[in-house]
DNA sequence: AATGCATTTTTGTGATCACAAATCGGGAAA
DNA sequence: TTTCCCGATTTGTGATCACAAAAATGCATT
């Protein structure tokens, strides 16, 4: 074993982390407004680790920095989804056909397992462990190629598109999304078939992002049905109780 | 005219300009370690605003952090040029072809006015100017195709090779580098021949990464001739004579 | 001269504060 | 009711400080 590399425990880095959970696991609205005092508050640290944690997610597309200052959840587009589509094809695809030539045998053993556990969740209907399944997969298969520096970037795409995967459920994935896909690409993978690879993963990624692209309204925005009402409420909506210290919760959309 | 957006004027921007700028001026060594104290000082700023413009470019890729938290510009290997030439031929393989669909007539006439620019800085040997037009050329033939979020991550893909591309001059530059693959190009452009497009610029980054990836030494590090000698000097060193107040200075790799 | 250890210095991290700009609130005028 | 304006509040920004970890330095020992 390797002599054990320090991790970073730094306080921006476990805000960082929350962070990046909260926004893929759909804790956070697209158009949501975050402060840094309402963050710092609910993660019961100064603002900043905050800061410096939200400066990272900015630089990375999670979050956009309107010009006035104040952060939020990025609102999509028709237009930026499929622009964001046509870049995960490209780079995604990239990844794959380098995966498929060097792929062993333990290593695709290992992703077709990961493939039958996102059958099994599907069976049972349980969407959260399939979208963390299929992250896994996805994952494990990117990271045969070895590539680093790729593998970053495929992260952050997936962090942009993350809070609109969930419109995928549950009439996309219902709806003809068998595992087919998936037992074609490892057929590829143990043919060292590049452009096949490639081919499924192509299709897989443009479908489901093509999907998303077309929920669309006659204006081009994209707001998921979310839990936040289409609009604005004054509601009472009783304060925000005792202080949250929890670390990895947050409350939705205190305001839009 | 636009309601002239505000511009972001906060410190933090300016010290990241800076500190972009320097990196793709070539202003930094690879290797070179960077502190917060010092950087401040050098830009007359506080640490505040060094702390985020930093973080902003190791999240960008342009810094790293290593495990004790200094961060440094980032020493390539061979297999690190290699993934970077790859996926930039994937990326702004895309941008090319989707710009290659759309462009006018005007914006082709613009990045033909470059594409001279050019060869005229190539004629006088001046190579600043060279490589700020070339830059110049690139961006302007992917700013076409109008897709915010790819033309972002070649930002990324060029703050990451920069420190490395002058290693082109001036051996690579001089030897068979002529302006048919861009006179080719423009004509793609003109036919909307999103194929030829791509073949022009991938031949064109292909060739200068495969370049400098074939510097690399046995050990398969890429290390170029710097400014800073090989082995650190423990010379006199004069003292850093008096603060450098004014803003996009840098002296070069005080140590290693 | 080379090595090991203790001390000093440097450096990143996180908290707190002051300030200016942006936002929100309510009331007056149309 | 709607619009506009002014005051109060919120919010991001940058500076400064305290602290712990890391690096550098000096010295004694082998």
């Amino acid at each position: 074993m390797p002599p054990a590399l320090p991790a970073d425990t730094s306080l921006r880095t476990q805000v960082y982390d929350s962070l990046r959970d909260s926004l893929t696991s759909g804790k956070f609205v697209p158009g949501q407004k975050l402060t840094l005092r309402f963050l710092a508050k609910a993660l019961g640290v100064s603002l900043m680790p905050v800061r410096e944690a939200l400066r990272r997610l900015v630089a990375e597309g999670a979050f956009e920095m309107r010009p006035n200052r104040s952060v939020r959840v990025p609102l999509m587009t028709r237009a930026k989804i499929l622009e964001l589509r046509d870049i995960r094809l490209a780079i995604e695809g990239l990844a794959v056909e380098k995966a498929a030539a060097v792929a062993t045998k333990e290593q695709i053993a290992r992703v077709r397992r990961i493939a039958l556990e996102i059958v099994a969740a599907r069976d049972v209907g349980d969407n959260v462990t399939d979208r963390k399944k299929i992250r896994e997969y996805h994952f494990a298969l990117y990271a045969i190629a070895e590539q680093p520096t790729l593998l970053r970037m495929i992260e952050g795409l997936w962090l942009q598109t993350g809070p609109y995967m969930n419109l995928l459920y549950p009439k996309f994935i219902s709806s003809s999304r068998g595992p087919e896909g998936r037992t074609r690409l490892l057929r590829a993978l143990q043919a060292h078939d590049a452009a096949a690879a490639r081919r499924e993963i192509e299709r897989d990624i443009g479908d489901a992002l093509t999907f998303v692209a077309d929920l669309a309204d006659s204006a081009g925005n994209i707001a998921p049905a979310s839990p936040v009402a289409a609009k604005r409420r004054r509601a009472p909506s009783k304060a925000p109780a005792t202080k949250p210290r929890g670390v990895p919760l947050f409350q939705r959309a205190e305001r839009l």
